[in-house]
Parts: C-alpha cells; structure tokens; sequence
DNA sequence: TACATTACTGACCCATTGGTCAGTATCCTC
DNA sequence: GAGGATACTGACCAATGGGTCAGTAATGTA
C-alpha cells in the first residue's frame, strides 16, 4: 500500500510484488464493499495499477475472489497445524490457553475478513464451499471435537453431544470476527465487547459448563429440550 | 408466491397483496445472491409483476432493500417484546428455557435470512447499522444482561463480564442464523449439527458455567487471561 | 546509442442493468 | 356497455463496468 502513494509518477516494474498486493487491495475491498458491488478498476487503483495489469495476473474477476480466499485460509490452516503440532499441554489446557490466543490472532489478522468475505459470497461460487469444508471445518471440527470426546472419556467432561459442544466453543469466535467487518467495522456506534477480554471468558465459560457435574442448569436445560435424553446420544464421534 | 405461479397468463390488478409478496421475493433474492448482485428484474419476476410495478411500489432498489430489513426487524422486535411481557417465570428458567425456544423461532424463520442479510450489507449501508443497533441490539443485550446481572446479585452466578457473558449465551444463534443462509444453504455438504440438539445444550452450558463455583477451567482461564483480574472488573451493568 | 524484451497502460467495446414513461388492460360505476 | 380511473406493462434510455489489446515506457544487453 505504502509503495501505491509513492512514486505514482513514475511508471514500475515489479512483476514479484504484484500479486501480493492486489490480493491485499482485493481482499480490503471485498470485506468492505462485497464482491458483486467492488469495481476491478478500484482493486487495480488500490493496488496501484491499472485494470489491464491486474488482468495480466488473474484471469478474472472471479479469479480474483478463489485467489483471495484459497491464499489467506491456507496460510492460516498450516499455521494452525504446525501449532497445535508445536503444543505439549494437556488437552484441557489446550481448550482453555491455546484456543484463546489461536483466536485472539485470527481476530487481528486478514483471515477474520477471508472469514467474513466467505460468509457473504460462499452461496455463489459453490466450489469454494467445498473446498472449505474440506480444508478448515473438518480439520477443525475434528481437532477439538477429539479434545472434547478425550474429556467425556476420562469421566472429565460430562457426555454431551459433542459436535454441538464444539460448535459452542467456536462459533462465537467466529461470529466475532465476521461482525468486526460487518457492524463492528461501521463509525459512530459504541464499540461492542473486548475480545482481550471475551474470548478467554467465554472458554472458561463453556469448559466449566462441561465440567460441571449435577446443577441447576441440568434441570433447565432438560425441561428445555424437546426431547431431553437426546442431549447426550450422540456423544461418541463418527 | 402460490399466487404468482397460477394464471401468468393474465393480469393482474391486487395493490393490497403487492407490497409484501414484492418484499418476500426481494429478501429471498438479497439473502441467497446479495444485493448488489440481484438484478431488480429478477424480484419482480419472482413476486409475478414487471420492473415497472416494482417502482410503482419502492422508489428504488436501496428502498426495497430498506424496507425488507424495516419490515422483518420491527415484526420480530415487537413479537418478542410481547413474548417477555407475558412471561411469568424465574430469570434462570427464562434463560434456559424461554431463550432456546425464542432462538429456535428466530432459526425457522425468514429473521434468519435478515440477519445474513444484515451482515453482509451493512457496511453499505450505514443508516440501517444506527437503526439495527438502537431497535435490535440494544434491547436484547440490555434484556438478557439484565437478566445475568440479576443472577450474579443475588450470588447465584459467578461475577463475570455481563455483557461477554450475553455474547457467549447470543453469538452462537446469531452465527447459527448466518450459517444457514450462506454455507449452509450449499447444496451436498453434510449437514451440520441439529438446532434443536445445539441450541438447548448451550445455553445449558454456558449457564451451568455461569452456576459453577471453583473449578479447574477457572485457573486454567486466568493463566490464559494477561490481565486475569479484568475478568471480573466490569461486572456492573452501566 | 541502438535494439529487443516485456511489464504496464488506458481508451475502447459491448453486454448488462437501474430506472422511466407512454401505452394497455382491468376494474368500477352508472 | 360506455367511459373513467388506475394497476400494470415492457420497450427504451443512459450509465456502468468486466474484459481486451494496440501501444508505451522501463529495463537489459551490446
């Protein structure tokens, strides 16, 4: 971005930098202002180059989008797994230390707006759905749900459907991280929760409810359910 | 929609029945292809009337765009500000019960495409975030936190942040609401988890997290924590 | 300085689409 | 069934924007 407003005299040269930077300017406008509604000429612009250059690197527009997606979330997907790879805690500990911080950095990082372009934009172009399913949920769902399914089996956890149990623990993670580019990204409103200080409440929360033996909560949640022995028949993971 | 499908072949004269059936067709086209990337034809179309009556009724797309989120919010609002009234039970029980069936609703209704819908235009749209937080959000954080903030004064719950305690217990259903309408409308994935399993179980989760006294998450969550008294220093509702 | 290579440009093409309006068909009243 | 009122239509307009390509200028080489 830096190299855009400097130096806009001079026509340059450089074929390696190039894509970087209009995967960033397309990333930056697409979170903001949605695929449908951002114009190449403005990516280009914000890239410093012009529409024909941009054409020279990604065939087109929907080119563009499959690059911005598939580069960051890759990215981001090695990281995790070399990290949890790196980790020797406990599994309980990793819920409760190591989710929070792997979260708190995707929150500051481009892949909370990947996360937010996704949502928007998944339901017209099918073979990215596919693609992330395969490559982030079911990694994911897989990695905590064998965390959790390993404390239902030590007798540790109570035993609660795990996929929802999973979906607890990162669905508001989620959820943050597409409303920081959506509401969270529009001036003058009084700004929502800290994630410094939600996110590792929020796991504290959830964790402890799993740990929780016989309480009040139980008697609720059944009373609640429509059907209430079925909050644990699906326990074991497929 | 019926209305539309039958007798295309002559036309039609009902003025009462076109604004809601030309607002239907718009939400279902907003939500699935986004706004910038539905063609106005094509909701007129699909409400059975020509471009040219559309305009009889909104002045234009940004209008008809408008009035879908106005139309939708406000019914739900009202709805639920009904619904509370008329509850008699316990804070606790409003919690785990009233809530998971109010969410449930919410999930089964068109609200839920609002939402997506919401979240993926707001950012063009600034007037709707203004009315969307002084209508939606605010209510609804200043209702259920009270409801927390209730529990911790009377020693029943833990004294956590109030408002990161109401995002544990909404963001999930909200996340729930989105994902249907964007990856979750994606033809041949494997369906996720069941509402009706998910939405009790955490909100049992978290408030028997909320219940718990000492418990290991609670170390655990305090090492992960920088500032680990923070935790508690908001716990007053403003 | 002359020439070749190639990264880069932006005027241009044309399909698309939000919005208009003169005209048409339906309904209502008498 | 004549005539007025109006809900409705769709051809049309002007503007927009994705994509192209003939031309330009920076770089390298001799």
């Amino acid at each position: 971005m830096q190299s855009a407003t400097r130096a806009a005299s001079t026509r340059q040269r450089r074929k390696e930098a190039r894509p970087q930077e209009l995967l960033a300017a397309a990333l930056a406008l697409f979170v903001e202002k949605g695929f449908a509604a951002t114009r190449i000429e403005q990516v280009a612009e914000r890239a410093g180059v012009s529409k024909g250059t941009l054409y020279l690197y990604y065939r087109s527009k929907e080119d563009l989008l499959k690059a911005v997606v598939r580069e960051e979330l890759t990215l981001r997907i090695e990281e995790a797994a070399e990290e949890v790879k790196r980790y020797t805690g406990s599994s309980a500990d990793l819920l409760c230390t190591m989710l929070p911080q792997w979260w708190l950095r995707v929150y500051d990082s481009p892949a909370a707006g990947v996360l937010k372009l996704f949502v928007t934009e998944v339901r017209a172009f099918p073979d990215l759905a596919e693609y992330y399913v395969r490559e982030v949920i079911a990694p994911n769902q897989m990695l905590v749900g064998s965390l959790v399914q390993r404390g239902i089996d030590a007798g540790e956890f109570r035993p609660v459907d795990v996929d929802s149990a999973v979906h607890s623990l990162i669905l508001p993670m989620v959820m943050l991280c597409v409303h920081k580019h959506s509401l969270g990204a529009c001036a003058g409103l009084p700004q929502e929760v800290d994630p410094q200080v939600f996110i590792p409440q929020h796991m504290s929360l959830v964790v402890s409810g799993l740990l929780a033996r016989r309480s009040k909560a139980d008697n609720a949640s059944s009373a609640a359910s429509p059907s209430p022995p079925n909050t644990t028949n699906k326990a074991k993971r497929r």
